[in-house]
DNA sequence: ATTAGGG
DNA sequence: CCCTAAT
């Protein structure tokens, strides 16, 4: 068949992404791979140069634009965006070799043509890392820059720190990162040895998964919380009071240029707020471009979605009303957007105008920038029914509703931060997405204030983003359904929170989803093609598992 | 520890 | 997601 001819050929993909052990088997094999990591230092490539040579290779091939503080301009940024169906694997089966080998011009075209800048800018960025375990192994891949639980870290050769046997350690104290975004790249950096860590603590998860006492203690402890958190008593606010709650920001912070040390950020630098006008509806989107040194740093706190037309009855329940909006604006979000930049009011058509000559210079005033998301095509208008959501329903998805913040916030994602880019299909395979936080205590303040709260305070993300769900598909799509541990371990190593039950569940409503019709779905949509993949490898699968079946049994099932 | 499936 | 039974 067709069909099976094109599974076929996704079944066909290789992959390699690196790990951060999430589970205690992985933890200890992940320990023994540090020990001789020590004792490798020498053999061993560090990771950083590793992607300093892939950047500064690209760079060298790249004549045509020199890096410069245009780079950022419009122009490079058509050029971002990587070539849809990039994967991990993509690449790391072209990087395991020498150096120079990094780069053919294969990988170059699937990586697209990144400049310095883009590795943080363009909403990916390349990390690297060396695994030692049966020789030197080089793993390169492309994520979301926006995945804040992975940090890479330079160190130097005291090897004292806790990396290895605390590889969930959170970082707090997050060096400042290579310099990726720098031209710097375009020669070999002295050695260093890189680590990637992950942002998440995770000593109760561990102890949690790896005894079943505990995990049950923990769940019984969660869902007491949970069942305890009583359904904000907001009820009897009007529709008018809250619509007024929901009155975003559009704000957007101008940080000023990094001076080489200082890798905070948020607090630093001048800060110029700027109101875009007129907010109708608007979600609380998070998304930060963050570049370095000449470079224009910014941090966009909101978007406004534009055409977001919500009926609902004065009598609905702000839970029903919360909810009202999150599909709303998921449903806009899913069907992709595109990105306006408005300076002064002004909106910013020629895309491939520098930020220079647009006027975004680094010591400019901000107070007038501004982005705006379009839809692509139609505008989505959406009804809602006004009791057939009462707030009970939230208390059936607790997780991710109840800690919502008073503004409907919508967790930036990677696949959101995709769709914004309008590219239709970007597997991001490797999901270290949001880092844990177990504030039990204080859901609040939804945090204007210190250092971390923007990015931290979203931390808490139990849905699975469209990346994720891509990455599963395609797991699935090679290994079957019945190897939830392999589909674990494949493609969601490094996400500790998602465990193999977690895929298993999660591959269960995507069928599910998959077979009931669009308009019965709810949350934030997955793309009709992933859909479509689940369906075609579900039915493979179960087909071969049919036969296998029948192979050990043929006697009990006779043919006439 | 994993898998399969019901709730 | 949770829980359980069966591997």
């Amino acid at each position: 068949m067709v069909q099976d001819m094109a599974l076929q050929k996704r079944l066909d993909y290789g992959f390699n992404g690196y790990q951060v052990p999430p589970t205690p088997r992985a933890a200890r094999s992940a320990r023994k791979r540090c020990l001789f990591k020590r004792k490798a230092d020498d053999q061993q490539i560090c990771a950083f140069d590793l992607l300093a040579t892939v950047a500064g290779k690209l760079l060298s091939d790249e004549e045509s634009s020199p890096p410069s503080a245009n780079t950022s301009s419009g122009k490079e940024q058509s050029r971002l965006r990587p070539a849809s169906g990039l994967t991990t694997s993509d690449c790391s089966e072209k990087v395991v070799g020498p150096a120079e080998q990094l780069v053919n011009d294969d990988c170059k075209l699937r990586l697209g043509i990144f400049s310095p800048v883009d590795f943080e800018s363009s909403g990916f960025k390349l990390s690297a890392k060396c695994g030692l375990e049966d020789g030197i192994r080089k793993d390169i891949k492309v994520e979301p820059a926006n995945i804040r639980n992975l940090s890479i870290i330079t160190r130097d050769n005291d090897e004292k720190s806790s990396e290895c046997t605390e590889p969930f350690a959170r970082n707090k104290a997050i060096k400042p990162p290579p310099r990726i975004g720098d031209r710097r790249f375009r020669k070999f950096l002295p050695s260093k040895h890189c680590k990637i860590t992950s942002n998440v603590k995770d000593e109760e998860r561990y102890n949690a998964e790896n005894f079943n006492y505990l995990n049950r203690k923990n769940n019984f402890k969660r869902q007491r919380s949970l069942r305890d958190y009583p359904f904000k008593r907001e009820s009897s606010m009007t529709l008018a009071q809250c619509l007024i709650l929901m009155k975003a920001l559009a704000v957007t912070e101008y940080v000023g240029p990094e001076n080489g040390t200082n890798g905070g950020g948020l607090g630093s630098g001048p800060t110029q707020p700027g109101v875009i006008a007129t907010p109708t509806s608007v979600q609380g989107g998070y998304m930060s471009f963050h570049t370095r040194d000449d470079q224009v740093k910014l941090k966009i706190k909101s978007f406004r979605v534009p055409e977001l037309l919500i009926e609902v009855s004065e009598n609905s329940t702000i839970g029903s009303l919360k909810q009202t909006v999150m599909d709303a604006v998921n449903s806009v979000l899913g069907g992709g957007l595109c990105v306006g930049v408005l300076v002064q009011g002004k909106k910013i058509r020629d895309d491939n105008k520098t930020l220079l000559q647009t006027g975004i210079l680094h010591d400019n005033k901000m107070d007038t920038l501004g982005f705006t998301l379009e839809p692509s095509s139609t505008p989505a208008p959406i009804r809602h029914y006004p009791e057939d959501r009462p707030a009970q329903l939230l208390c059936d998805s607790p997780q991710p509703l109840a800690r919502y913040p008073p503004t409907p916030r919508v967790t930036q994602s990677a696949g959101q931060l995709r769709n914004l880019d309008t590219s239709p299909d970007l597997p991001g395979t490797s999901f270290n997405n949001f880092m844990e936080s177990d504030h039990d205590s204080d859901p609040s303040s939804p945090g204007m204030s210190s250092q971390r709260t923007t990015s931290e305070s979203k931390a808490l993300v139990p849905t699975f983003t469209v990346a994720e769900v891509e990455a599963l598909v395609q797991a699935v799509e090679k290994l079957g359904t019945g190897r939830w541990r392999d589909v674990k371990l494949r493609a969601f190593d490094s996400a500790k929170h998602r465990t193999y039950v977690d895929l298993k569940d999660k591959w269960k409503t995507l069928v599910h989803t998959a077979r009931i019709s669009p308009q019965q779905r709810r949350g934030e949509p997955v793309p009709q093609e992933l859909l479509d993949r689940v369906l075609t490898a579900h039915a493979y699968w179960s087909q071969q598992q049919a036969k296998q079946q029948l192979k050990s049994q043929p006697d009990t099932c006779l043919l006439l």
